[in-house]
RNA sequence: GGUGCCAUAGCUCAGUUGGUAGAGCACAGGACUGAAAAUCCUGGUGUCCCUGGUUCAAUUCCUGGUGGCACCA
């Protein structure tokens, strides 16, 4: 235990600043218990919990994101938590700077902070930073977007290969999200897009630790399952209602939202509505599974292994 | 009870002029640089209901069952 050692020196007292900070990941499907470990962990190390969840980010939903409940965010101060008007889209590059900030301001009472969140795109750029974009004009992107809608991908691919050769190689050119942005960058900068990306990992003053959870793949879908039934019991319904205004926006796409607002829409029945969250929930926890499993970065824990976590940590941290 | 139709993947169904079969969804895996709960790619997992018959060969044709649906009594 080096705990001891800070308490057994008293005349070399080691100040905050002093040690090694890090930040710990706790990353997992959605459902598998992120949060309730989370908070034990925070308890535990006596520190606080940046939040790394693309949709809890905004204030205007809870239900249908699970944010942590009120009585959860008493026992642990929880940051990144519905700060956001949905009318504000977040990226993982504002979030980036945003984190980073906060780590650094957080830094200064605690050694180990815990970052803990289901969204992995959120937590690379925290850990090895995203390349910063010049901004779109959302006129061009709605241009391109039309054009994708009446001609298909075809006519853009054919644009990217023009103005950038590299992407044009790089790019997934069936993805027209992927093809998009490479366009709009290099249209609207008159520069390739290319040129604006590096592949160099940005250097972090911390450490990092990276710990994912799971549980056996039926234990997951069931407890998916009891929660989108807890989730409808809970108003959902009405949150979406609620929510229906605001329904073009890219948040609204999320699981949960955009069923109900099919339903309210009479294209199909509440019974369907809910039957379609619970797949696309499961399929959705299988994609942030992919995600962590990547190249092996992550140690993997289940749930319930809450004190051989703190040993894990403990003996890494140090 | 009679007549007709149906029975193929976990589900809904297509198909095989007789040579043991394929779509969607589900499920599984992967990608991911300012929408990431987004977007995209890959993979069929099977006593073709059972039993006899015809045939070199039957999931396919025929007989008889069983189950389901519809109509008539």
């Amino acid at each position: 235990m080096t705990w001891t050692l800070t308490f057994s020196a008293p005349e070399t007292p080691r100040t905050s600043s002093d040690m090694e900070k890090t930040v710990v990941v706790l990353a997992g499907p959605t459902a598998v218990g992120k949060t309730a470990c989370g908070i034990e962990l925070a308890a535990h190390f006596k520190t606080e919990i940046i939040s790394a969840d693309s949709r809890q980010i905004y204030r205007e939903t809870s239900i249908g994101t699970a944010v942590p409940s009120p009585h959860e965010l008493a026992q642990v101060k929880h940051h990144f938590i519905q700060v956001a008007p949905l009318t504000d889209p977040y990226h993982a590059s504002r979030y980036e700077q945003e984190v980073l900030a906060t780590l650094e301001r957080l830094f200064k009472s605690h050694d180990l902070i815990l970052l803990v969140g289901g969204s992995g795109l959120y937590i690379d750029a925290v850990c090895h930073g995203i390349d910063e974009l010049p901004s779109v004009d959302p006129q061009l992107r709605s241009t391109l977007l039309d054009q994708f809608k009446n001609e298909g991908l075809d006519p853009l691919v054919a644009r990217l290969k023009v103005l950038d050769p590299v992407s044009y190689d790089r790019v997934d050119l069936k993805n027209h999200m992927r093809v998009l942005k490479a366009l709009e960058v290099s249209i609207q900068t008159g520069k390739p897009y290319s040129t604006f990306l590096s592949s160099k990992r940005k250097e972090r003053p911390f450490r990092i630790l990276r710990i994912a959870l799971d549980i056996e793949r039926e234990v997951l879908y069931d407890r998916i399952n009891k929660r989108v039934d807890q989730m409808m019991e809970a108003g959902l319904l009405d949150e979406v209602k609620e929510l229906v205004p605001l329904r073009g926006l890219t948040a609204m796409k999320t699981v949960g939202y955009r069923e109900l607002f099919r339903h309210l829409d009479g294209e199909i029945s509440l019974d369907e509505a809910v039957d379609l969250i619970r797949r696309n929930t499961r399929k959705f926890a299988r994609k942030q599974l992919t995600w962590f499993r990547k190249e092996n970065r992550y140690r993997w824990f289940s749930p319930g292994q809450t004190g051989e976590i703190i040993s894990w940590i403990e003996s890494h941290a140090q």
